[in-house]
RNA sequence: GCCGCAGUGGUGAAAUUGGUAGACACGCUAGACUUAGGAUCUAGUGCCUUUGGCGUGGGGGUUCAAGUCCCUCCUGCGGCACCA
């Protein structure tokens, strides 16, 4: 039988839709395993070859568990909400359903072509209303929750106002927007509406008034991971401020436990690096200071109590509400022109600007804690209204953008520290947190270290402040005046926003005429007729972003029928979290924080059993498109010039579709089929071998349909097969990193293929020895099941596919065919091949899918040799290599060493310093 | 500016984690078979001034031994960015 892998293909992949072999069930003695891909966006593209580089490496790992004797649950679904279909549907009143389930059929022939092994039966929408169900009563929960920081979890809101009613806010310890003060008699005393917005300042889920990320171009408001440079991240248009009435998430409560909850994934250094930063944890001392006329003060947050002698003036932002409360009547009309200004400068500009310094005197003082002097209070822009309190003391001598705003309006700089370079702070700051402390009163001589533990240690001793923690991460925005995404599960009664109950949702996407904005300026579901409730109250017109669906996806995929719960208590307990996610970095802060967010939150109220949602993550790398040229004769533009002849030409550089170039040769017929326009092209040829041939110039570029350099998966598996496809992406390189795609090695894998399959053949026939192998072919079989274990296990898969190369050339050369070998190699190849294994598998005459074989044992006995070359080294030079027998001890090496004839011209003359024997390794022997 | 990661043949990359650098594959060279080869097989292929020497971005260090550990500089990629 030649190795026809169109029909072996087919013929597995049927086979298992049919007998639902990769179905899962939670009812299992065998032990859990969950892989998860990050699930997919459909767009009208289709899949690329970049798509299933992750998809290939977690079916690997799938299918090797499996063989392993684990219960996998491995499945996958669309993330089907999203901008594109939305604006295709406002080019062409397609409705983005329409769009979305077009493109998802597409999708889903391209996965099968690959011969995956998802339990399709679990497949979850986020667009199917009986999905996003439990994503609308998560946020319902939300609002009915707040984050008590006493527990460190959060707790039922009537919690909160049971205890407003009590003691009022007094020994309040919930996480709340600012700060708040009453009784409770004035709590009693108040209205629901005043009620309401107090309460708003607590809830996990809250409308707030906050400054936005504003982008007009596609109508709606981003989330700070939408935004890349001032521009949107999906469409690259500009995003400006603006403040908005919005539904916020209340991330921020959880901040602390994001980070700390990050030592125990199994995570890249590199992502969770990036989560640190993002989270931004800083810690510091909150000190207040006295504002010198009336008892006025304010707090500062700092780093660096230590440098407090330092300090020469105080800087508020203009955002801050003690500008106005400061400000002395001389200055108020300076600082109302400064604020003016800086009101016109949108957000992109002042980050654009970041090199010029700008401020303004409020004409008061403040008098410092300590040596009591009179500090001027000024106001600056380099002060951010939104991180710790908004206000800062200035030490220009320490920190570089203090050091800047000092020169700029003369204000004077004191050293405190005294290390390598202080003794020019007057020209530049020296901001080291090392050298000793001086001009500091009781912290002189002290190191930095030390006086920034004195120093917090004193503030809170003469109750000036405390220690503090501050975190750089930001609520989330988590309203979106677009169409195509969830609605929310709110109405409003009196303009106070209310609650749908579970049983009255799923609260459905209403029908629209148009997917634009009303002309009054209202979202698109605005548009919708009658969408009230019963009691005709208006429902919230925005909906949810992008992230809503994907937050809790894998908790729904293990029980993605419930219509009781988003997951039932038995099925949560028996998958817990996923054990492996695979999928790409670009998520790390949007995506993978929004849902360990969401996880904790579910996990608080009791609906969740693990902390934490993905445990190990593997980050696939991108793979770049690597686009040809052809160049076109500028005098004649039918006429096109190979590459190497170029330069003597005048030419254009024309893309060209890479299918249809193979090692950048061009298939010239192929190309004047290619298009009408070059149907009568004509080609100036290189010359190799005798053969005329036409090369084509190559770059590295981003995959996209206008450079003609999109690979899609299903040509590749047409070609030659979803096996080749499957091992020579993982063969390219590891799998996460980055690389441009290139068919270059292809051959060569499909090559191996060929030959693991006439391992099994004699000629056309099948032919397998029942004979006992020998003691060679046992050792290859064993090098290529510890090298494989160990691989997959560390998630290397592209040395995988190396050692099975290696062992099939051994064995191809050994002419072996014996079962005992040919049997355990097959399972070893199926995660990679699985078609190709699968009917080996069933020609060597057996039933059962080999998806359920148990994975080969490998044992040591059959590797290990009687002889062992011995490396000799003199001085650390590598001399020659003695054999001796594997079990021969420390003293009879040295011995056999010494005497060997080779040894003697080294040793002659010389003493022998040391004799060093690395164990099985290598004799190094220092004469001198 | 700060933080993190990486740098190995013509190419993609290996290296048992401190122990014979360049496995495996592509490409290239030569040969065999063939009417033919973009098929298959065999051999060779890090570099050089080749009885030897040099080689993992540059320089220095630790060690009997360094691609691997330490210091420093250079280059590339990613993240954060007036976050006090």
């Amino acid at each position: 039988m030649p190795y026809n892998f169109t029909e072996i293909d087919k013929k597995w992949q049927s086979y298992w839709s049919e007998k639902g072999t990769f179905k899962a069930d939670h009812s299992s003695d065998k032990p859990k395993y969950y892989v998860l891909d990050m699930f997919p966006y459909p767009s009208g593209a289709g899949l690329h070859v970049g798509h299933p580089l992750g998809y290939i490496a977690s079916d690997i790992y799938t299918r090797y568990k499996r063989n392993k004797g684990f219960n996998v649950l491995h499945p996958m679904g669309y993330d089907a909400f999203g901008l594109p279909a939305e604006q295709y549907a406002i080019q062409t009143g397609q409705h983005p359903a329409v769009t979305t389930n077009e493109n998802i059929k597409r999708y889903r022939e391209q996965l099968d072509k690959i011969g995956f092994s998802f339990d399709w039966s679990r497949e979850v929408l986020t667009c199917d209303p009986k999905y996003y169900k439990w994503t609308q009563w998560a946020f319902t929960q939300m609002f009915e929750h707040y984050y008590d920081e006493a527990q460190d979890k959060a707790m039922p809101i009537s919690k909160l106002v049971e205890h407003f009613s009590e003691k009022g806010s007094a020994g309040i310890q919930a996480h709340g927007n600012e700060p708040m003060e009453f009784s409770a008699e004035q709590w009693q005393s108040f209205d629901e509406a005043k009620r309401d917005q107090i309460l708003q300042n607590y809830r996990m889920a809250y409308l707030d008034d906050v400054p936005v990320n504003w982008c007009p171009a596609l109508g709606t408001v981003l989330a700070n991971d939408e935004v890349k440079d001032g521009l949107s991240e999906r469409g690259g248009h500009p995003v400006e401020q603006k403040v908005m009435r919005q539904w916020c998430l209340r991330v921020s409560a959880y901040a602390k436990r994001l980070l700390e909850g990050l030592e125990k994934l199994d995570w890249s250094d590199s992502i969770k690096e990036v989560q640190k930063n993002w989270i931004g944890r800083s810690e510091g001392a909150q000190v207040s200071f006295q504002v010198k006329e009336g008892d006025l003060s304010f707090d500062i947050f700092t780093t660096r109590p230590d440098t407090i002698f330092g300090v020469t003036f105080m800087v508020l932002a203009p955002e801050s509400d003690y500008v106005a409360q400061v400000t002395t009547p001389q200055q108020k009309e300076a600082v109302e022109q400064y604020l003016q200004a800086c009101k016109k400068k949108s957000q992109k500009e002042r980050e654009m600007d970041v090199k010029t310094v700008s401020g303004v005197f409020t004409g008061a003082y403040c008098i410092h804690p300590f040596t009591k002097k009179e500090i001027p209070i000024w106001i600056g822009d380099y002060v951010l209204g939104g991180y710790g309190t908004g206000a800062i003391m200035a030490v220009p001598a320490h920190d570089s953008r203090d050091h800047a705003f000092a020169k700029q309006f003369e204000l004077p700089i004191i050293p405190v520290v005294q290390g390598e370079g202080t003794d020019r702070v007057q020209e530049e700051s020296y901001d080291a947190k090392s050298g000793k402390m001086i001009n500091s009163d009781f912290l002189d001589g002290k190191k930095v270290k030390e006086a920034i533990k004195t120093m917090i240690y004193k503030i809170e001793e003469m109750k000036l402040g405390t220690k503090q923690v501050n975190y750089r991460l930001r609520d989330a925005i988590f309203s979106r005046q677009r169409y195509w995404g969830e609605p929310f599960p709110v109405y409003y009664k009196d303009g106070r926003p209310q609650m749908l109950e579970l049983n009255e949702l799923p609260l459905e996407l209403p029908e629209v005429d148009k997917y634009l904005p009303t002309e009054t300026g209202e979202p698109p579901l605005g548009r919708a007729k009658n969408w009230k409730t019963k009691e005709d109250l208006p429902f919230e017109l925005s909906t949810m972003p992008g992230f809503a669906g994907s937050s809790a996806y894998y908790l729904r995929y293990m029980d993605p029928h419930n219509e009781e719960a988003l997951v039932s208590k038995e099925a949560n307990e028996y998958w817990r979290n996923v054990d492996l996610y695979v999928g790409g970095t670009e998520h790390a802060t949007g995506h993978l924080i929004y849902s360990r967010f969401w996880n904790k939150f579910l996990y608080d109220l009791g609906h969740v059993c693990e902390d934490e949602p993905f445990k190990k993550l593997l980050n696939q790398g991108m793979i770049q498109g690597r686009s040809n040229f052809v160049y076109r004769l500028k005098e004649d533009k039918n006429k096109y010039v190979s590459l190497g002849l170029k330069d003597k030409y005048e030419t254009q550089e024309l893309h060209v579709d890479v299918n249809i170039v193979s090692n950048d040769i061009l298939d010239r017929d192929a190309f004047r089929s290619w298009r009408p326009e070059f149907k009568d092209a004509e080609f100036i040829c290189e010359e190799k071998e005798g053969k005329e041939i036409y090369i084509c110039g190559s770059a590295v570029e981003k995959m996209s349909k206008s450079k003609f350099n999109v690979v899609n998966p299903d040509i590749i598996a047409d070609k030659y097969g979803a096996d080749t496809l499957r091992c020579y992406e993982m063969f390219l390189g590891p799998v996460e990193q980055s690389k441009p795609w290139n068919t270059n090695g292809i051959e060569g894998v499909y090559r191996f293929l060929v030959k693991f399959w006439n391992l099994y053949h004699d000629g056309d026939q099948l032919k397998i020895s029942e004979e006992a192998p020998s003691a060679e072919e046992l050792k290859v079989l064993h090098t290529v099941i510890k090298k494989a274990t160990q691989d997959i296990e560390s998630f290397s898969f592209n040395t995988t596919v190396s050692a099975l190369m290696i062992a099939t050339n051994e064995l191809s050369k050994l002419k072996c065919n014996k079962r005992e070998i040919l049997e355990p190699l097959a399972i070893i190849l199926s995660p990679y091949a699985p078609h190709t294994a699968e009917e080996l598998w069933s020609l060597l005459g057996h039933k059962e899918s080999i998806s359920i074989a148990p994975w080969p044992e490998f044992n040591e006995k059959y590797l290990i040799e009687s002889n062992f070359n011995y490396p000799v080294s003199f001085n650390g030079k590598m001399r020659f290599l003695l054999e001796l027998p594997i079990d021969m001890g420390k003293e009879e090496i040295e011995k056999a060493v010494l005497s060997h004839e080779d040894s003697q011209k080294w040793i002659e003359g010389k003493t022998i310093k040391k004799v060093i024997i690395v164990p099985k390794k290598i004799v190094n022997i220092v004469v001198g």
